[in-house]
DNA sequence: ACCTGAACACCGTTCAAGT
DNA sequence: ACCTGAACACCGTTCAAGT
């Protein structure tokens, strides 16, 4: 047994991580692991399916007691790797509610307040990693190069920004 | 002069319509046109240009006198266009913000609850596209197939779960 | 100015065939 | 079971050349 679907999933997201959505094709993950594209099609039936597995061992592991926490714990882990927030934003469109997310996130504070939450959470996620990569490359207009080169300075914002975002959305449920 | 910018992009437009965006290429675009896939570069730099002058167009005329009234306006501009989501929210990741439809809001509501709501609109309005196409091909699960083919039982439930979420964070921003 | 034709370096996916 | 090799129908983009 040379490769396992755990294998497939692993090289991808390592492919992932180092290239981006991007450049993270059936051919490159292929490439890492040693072995021609086809083969891939022996553990995944397509590579959308490939990202929907992706996406669930990204999102592993997010927990959290209250409604803030875990919507911490979701940001973090879509942060974790390059374009996760994106993987996961498209994966979970397909297989409903981030697995069983959403319902977690419902049981706390509704529907409404569930799809809220996380459409907030991923756009933010979404937002602050398009910016990051801009940075890493273009110069984004505004943003001073120190703080850029220190790495601190842009994702201490992001993470100020995200809780003010938060503090919105749960005020406004707290209000009912 | 055979064709100009605004063809291009017209016709790109027509192609997201009728195709969605993952077969909306450049070289279906030229042929939409009746011209070589290459004759576009005359046009426009890349792809991501023309992208983005789709994500222009689409969102041109949105407006509203408060902050509901814009978010229900740019809903309604993204849900009008098959794909309008996706196209605007990743252009817009690189035009900072919409055309300035973040400042505007952000007059109303301030930087956060601009960005709050932007990110709501955007996520809410990709699910439900997202949501319409599984429908027209796949079934999905817990779907009334005559609610489908009337084909407005999606979309008044849509707009009701867009406004009870809008609700919500309306409210976090009164508290203040 | 606007377009053609040909090329380059890629894609995802299928399928017979090997071990 | 897992993989190779070759093929198919696509991509975005460049560039010399035509009118």
């Amino acid at each position: 047994m040379r490769n396992t679907r755990a294998d497939v999933i692993a090289a991808a997201l390592r492919v992932l991580d180092e290239h981006g959505l991007e450049f993270c094709s059936m051919r490159r993950v292929a490439s890492a692991l040693g072995v021609q594209p086809s083969a891939l099609y022996h553990h995944v039936p397509d590579k959308q399916t490939l990202l929907a597995l992706m996406a669930d061992e990204i999102i592993r592991g997010v927990g959290g007691d209250d409604a803030a926490g875990l919507c911490r714990s979701l940001r973090s882990a879509l942060l974790a790797v390059r374009d996760g927030a994106d993987v996961v934003a498209t994966a979970a469109a397909f297989r409903l509610g981030a697995s069983g997310l959403e319902q977690r996130l419902a049981r706390l504070v509704g529907p409404d307040g569930a799809s809220t939450l996380l459409f907030y959470t991923f756009g933010h996620a979404q937002s602050t990693q398009t910016r990051r990569q801009a940075e890493r490359f273009g110069a984004l207009p505004g943003t001073d190069p120190d703080a850029v080169a220190a790495g601190s300075a842009p994702s201490q914002e992001a993470d100020a920004s995200f809780e003010r975002g938060l503090d919105i959305i749960l005020a406004g449920l707290g209000r009912r």
